[in-house]
DNA sequence: GGCCAGGACTCAA
DNA sequence: TTGAGTCATGGC
């Protein structure tokens, strides 16, 4: 079996990443436990099943398919970095976080909590969309039906480990395949359009990460289902783009009110007013806000 | 039964 | 550029 030894990095917390997986959602694409959690993801082309767990000073991920290739082991190590932000040093945010006011308790509450990615680009876009205007309840319910139905899965201790759906897959859908699945005729559409897109290699990850942040949106917002929202979603979660806010989030506004940082979900002047405070750490605000919306810890 | 949910689109003015 | 109407389905 390969191992992996990632040291950790300053102001890393694995259990409150594990806890923020975790919440109180049916994720149908990992399965956690109190200091682990087990997925199947795509390394160069190839599926494998990796669990996550950590000892003192390293973050522990073994494969549990069988033994890589070593030029494997890079990339698995840049999808951990990917999912996890390991890459970033967040001390500028925490300082910043703990100046503020009525937000400064995060930074000891959610210690370590990283902004926690959706390395797949398209999965992440899916999702998103998935997401739009519906209960995350439901969303998650959504998501478990098509990942169930149309991605692959190994299976380890009897235990069916998904990926999500790939775009060549989902591209041959009709729209009523997925309407069978409780996705509406919009969503349908959209995903299935999107999946057209990457599969004829219009659109990927490279070519997004090559642009400005204000071009990310744009290029995203051109396309078909995805407006203001979920464009500044895909930049905060799976471009690792820290300028990413999405603008008008029910969760994102719910937890302003909260804090008593609005008065109402249209005052924008406050809203900008309090991400000017955050220049560069915008989409790690957001992240701590949602965070702030769970259930608390125990 | 009614309101809401980690929105987007179209079309009118 | 803004606002109203539409889509659409489950959770609570």
């Amino acid at each position: 079996m390969t191992t992996l030894l990632i040291p950790k990095p300053p102001l890393f917390s694995f259990k409150e990443c594990l806890w923020f997986l975790n919440r109180s959602y049916d994720d149908c694409l990992y399965h956690i436990t109190d200091n682990s959690v087990t997925k199947a993801i795509l390394i160069d082309e190839q599926t494998v099943v990796i669990t996550v767990t950590e000892d003192q000073e390293n973050i522990v991920v073994n494969v549990l398919t069988g033994r890589l290739p070593t030029q494997s082991k890079t990339a698995l190590s840049t999808y951990i970095d990917d999912w996890f932000d390991l890459q970033r040093n967040i001390e500028p945010f925490y300082k910043l976080l703990s100046a503020h006011p009525s937000l400064g308790y995060m930074a000891t509450d959610f210690a370590g909590l990283r902004l926690m990615n959706i390395p797949d680009v398209f999965e992440a876009i899916c999702w998103s969309i998935i997401g739009q205007q519906i209960n995350l309840t439901f969303a998650y319910k959504l998501k478990r039906a098509i990942v169930e139905k149309y991605g692959t899965y190994i299976v380890i201790d009897g235990v069916k480990h998904y990926t999500f759906p790939k775009p060549a897959v989902l591209a041959l859908l009709s729209i009523e395949d997925l309407k069978a699945l409780q996705f509406s005729r919009q969503k349908a559409d959209y995903i299935i359009t999107l999946a057209k897109l990457f599969e004829a290699g219009e659109i990927s990850k490279a070519q997004l990460l090559q642009l400005s942040s204000a071009d990310k949106v744009k290029t995203l917002v051109s396309l078909k289902g995805i407006g203001i929202w979920t464009a500044n979603y895909v930049l905060m979660k799976s471009l690792n783009d820290t300028n990413g806010i999405p603008h008008g989030d029910v969760g994102l506004l719910k937890a302003l009110e909260d804090h008593a940082l609005i008065i109402n979900r249209k005052d924008d002047k406050a809203i900008a007013h309090l991400f000017s405070q955050f220049p560069g750490w915008q989409s790690y605000l957001v992240h701590y806000l949602w965070r702030s919306l769970a259930i608390p810890k125990s």
